[in-house]
DNA sequence: TATGAATGAGACTTCATTCAT
DNA sequence: TATGAATGAAGTCTCATTCAT
């Protein structure tokens, strides 16, 4: 994954440099974008929270596009690390299921911003980077997929392949919901709360 | 509802001309944001396509923000309207939440392009307008949570009032996921599968 | 005097007619002129204040700038018809002069705005009527220059006709001073107190 | 006073840089605003005087307005700097007046268009700027007021304090008269017949 | 004669990117 | 390698003036 980084082109030699450097550029820049949004956020205030000369910053990256990749990138790659560490050890499906869900909303709630960023600004990102960033989101949703898969094999879940799919989806939806939907959500519920209703919802949609 | 328009300023005296002319300007807009989102595209693009000199463009709205509002009026209160009309009729609340998300969701698609539009701009419009359409969208919510309260008083669906606002948020964001998951949703589902398993999964969920 | 509104072209044929509208227009136009200048006041503005359409306006215009000629016109002629008129009876040069100071300075007073406004717009003029403007305030100045001429002949003033022209021109601005400086001479002194001291100094400055 | 020039902001971090672009950017402007005006000199124009590009010149300030700030605050500095130096030596009150007075015409006359711009473009300037411009040039006033104060009190001068207040302010607005009424003034008398007739005439005034 | 919608040139300002030092 | 001043294209918005009705 961590190469993905290197999609992007720079100036610099070094690539331990550049990593360390990319990755106070995105933390800048999260910051900023959170904000503002990414097009009303401009280089030079990026510079300034950088620490860096703008010619610097341009050393690391060709196009303030770049900026965002990295930042939907690094996002992304929070998420999916998080998620990926939760999911170790033997349990059934429904306890993988229901940990699992509980897990990304966790990790959603804990990273809001940046969840309302991803999905906000992907639209622009250029093609090929807007391919990458979905998939990745693909991967992760997979992640739920295989789980209900499992279920479905043990007879625990009783729904369709097809259907596996869409309730997978539906859970990275209802999970961006939580950050999306903050004014309904956040305002009426606890996250505990949430998750528990969610939860109980899905899994007694698909039991 | 159509004085919502008149939250925005204008040169001209004639009420009539102003709402032509404001539909005709929704429709070049809507086109525009659609293909490259709204800071994308120049208000010169948009006189262009209007098909008058800019200066008669802004004879119709103060700010470039303006025309984004007016035309997240418009998309909302298409849904609104269409969904409105649907409503109609005696019904149980099963039918009826069958039925309501069936208009949904065909609603839905027969908008897409605007649907995604609305909820990647919303941002972009200021305090006020930004509540003014939150608001609007939170109406719709209403429709579901009420069928499902119908429901629930009946003794259909087996759920809490408060787990009933979450369904008909559900509800919702899965409308909105045939638009923006349409590389997962359109590619493996045909709309009328879609509506069948993700009613099915509901009315599952809620029973 | 009147037939200098007619230095400026207009479709209408009616001359009465012109010269009415024409008065409302520098009224109205006066106005917002004063409160925000002549650059910053927009043509629509004065058609409303005006209390006519747009075109209806340029029926008695060529130009935004004809109305600041207009206004300047109508300005200056006030104030030299005020201190005509107050310069009729036989006195005596000292007597006289006394009476035409207190009397221009107390028409300064009462149009201190139109003052202000005469004497910061006109660069905005074009050299004719600009030309026009100036030469209406030489023939006022004559005025003064006149009545110290007499007092000179009579030896009530003991100056040469170089002096009583620059003397002359001295009244006029201390006048004016009286509009320009207000911070200064509005807050230290009454109006007559101002008066009384200025025409003491100026008298005792040419006996 | 160069404090005086921080109150406007910019993007360039090289102190001394600001300072003398200014001074070439305040050159490049006054000739034009001399020329045609505030308003009807564009931005561009300044641009292209000060021999760089438009963005380049807004690094050194925020708005148009922000020029004419910078130019007023620098005549007026120009007056006041070169005023303040041929104020030293002791002499008498009378020597003293007729001395500043002969300084203050001559600095005038060398400055004229600057004169002319100074006092009819102050009126462009924000609340704030303008305050600033207009206690600058009472500050100057003052130094009048302070010569005759002491001829008043070495009993050379036969006035009151309030009369003396009334009379530097003629004499400021005498000398601008040089400037303001070139036409009659410089078509009339040479810089030298106009300094001694309006001095002897303020001395004779308050003798 | 009166209306006011429409024109379009041009104004001010911003900002991603470059490059001399 | 680092700096930050400079570029210049492009953006949004205004407004004096015209002309079809």
């Amino acid at each position: 994954m961590a190469s993905s980084k290197l999609r992007i082109a720079s100036n610099i030699k070094n690539e331990e440099l550049i990593n360390l450097r990319r990755q106070e550029l995105v933390n800048a820049a999260v910051k900023l974008f959170v904000e503002k949004g990414f097009h009303k956020t401009t280089v030079r205030e990026i510079a300034k929270e950088f620490g860096m000369s703008m010619g610097a910053l341009y050393d690391y990256i060709r196009t303030k596009e770049d900026i965002l990749f990295l930042v939907c990138d690094h996002i992304f790659k929070s998420v999916s690390d998080k998620l990926q560490v939760s999911m170790v050890g033997e349990k059934d499906a429904k306890e993988k299921l229901r940990n699992a869900i509980r897990d990304y909303f966790i990790i959603i709630d804990s990273i809001q911003d940046y969840t309302l960023l991803l999905y906000q600004e992907t639209k622009s990102l250029n093609r090929k980077d807007r391919n990458y960033v979905l998939s990745a989101e693909m991967e992760l949703t997979k992640i739920f997929e295989n789980i209900i898969a499992q279920g479905i094999k043990e007879k625990t879940f009783n729904i369709d392949k097809r259907t596996a799919k869409i309730v997978a989806n539906n859970i990275m939806v209802q999970g961006q919901m939580w950050a999306f939907r903050r004014w309904v959500a956040q305002k009426n519920y606890s996250l505990n709360n949430y998750i528990k209703i969610q939860t109980d919802l899905i899994i007694n949609s698909i039991s």
